[in-house]
DNA sequence: AGTACCACCTGACGGC
DNA sequence: TGCCGTCAGGTGGTAC
């Protein structure tokens, strides 16, 4: 379930189980998910992690040294940290021992996710042209880049290269409390409503951080909470209604967000 | 520039 | 029970 919120999740809880212990041991599962060379992570032995960074949807872990392990979790990707024993999940891709004890793994039942070592990140987040981070992206800047462009809201907040780390759930979540409709084009909303998404995008992404992305703690008139047949909107009990948009399913209150 | 597909992957679920 | 299509919170490429 990997968009900023959750990344932000795993960030904050490698932070608290993983920095400074030193890696005895990597051992690669699938080779499928490592995306720099075996060698460069295989070279994380004997290194420590230093500190934690996010920018979108990818999370970075330091390492003493200099570089960076860049974990990015596709659909299904997860980090679980034990002190003792070994993770039970079947679809551990990639473990990394530490001196002293205690295991990090990063599962990934879709196997797409990736893994690799880089540099920089500024050089990381030039190279994979990533918009500024959803959550530090400034009002002005954000006016800017939705007047810029024709196409559908939804697909321009999707678009990574454009703002970093929103994905399909958090999207249509955006909307929704901002009253848009998906469709509409970016071009054809004027500054309130640019404004009124903004300031949308901010308090979501907060509030999901805030309760680690459980459903259970979030607010009960949220979308991600509605999702599915037959579901009414929280906050005014009209129709939500699901449509393709760039290929994705996207809900939407057949009532509030007409428009 | 915007959109519509396809591909990469695995698994769950509903219909027959 | 088995098979089949569809769907799933990601990204990258192609072609019109």
């Amino acid at each position: 379930m990997p968009e900023l919120p959750d990344v932000e999740t795993y960030r904050r809880y490698l932070a608290s189980k993983v920095l400074h212990k030193k890696v005895a041991d990597v051992e690669i599962k699938d080779k499928l998910i490592v995306r720099s060379s075996e060698m460069s992570i295989r070279s994380i032995r004997g290194k420590r992690f230093k500190s934690t960074a996010r920018h979108g949807k990818h999370c970075f872990l330091e390492l003493s040294g200099g570089g960076f392990l860049a974990l990015h979790f596709g659909m299904t990707g997860s980090v679980e940290y034990r002190g003792s024993g070994k993770v039970s999940s079947e679809h551990v891709r990639l473990v990394f021992s530490f001196s002293g004890g205690g295991v990090l793994a990063f599962i990934d039942m879709r196997r797409l996710g990736r893994v690799r070592v880089i540099k920089s990140i500024q050089d990381f987040v030039t190279k994979n042209h990533l918009g500024p981070d959803a959550l530090s992206v400034g009002r002005k800047d954000f006016e800017r880049m939705i007047r810029s462009r024709k196409e559908m809201i939804k697909s321009l907040l999707m678009d990574q290269g454009q703002i970093a780390g929103l994905g399909n759930i958090y999207c249509d979540e955006i909307l929704y409390h901002s009253g848009t409709n998906p469709r509409k084009s970016a071009s054809k909303l004027d500054s309130s409503e640019i404004g009124r998404i903004y300031n949308s995008m901010k308090k979501v992404l907060k509030t999901a951080i805030d309760k680690r992305t459980d459903p259970e703690r979030m607010p009960r008139n949220y979308l991600l909470r509605r999702r599915g047949k037959g579901a009414s909107c929280g906050f005014d009990g009209g129709k939500i209604e699901r449509v393709k948009i760039g290929g994705r399913s996207s809900y939407y209150c057949t009532t509030h967000q007409l428009n």
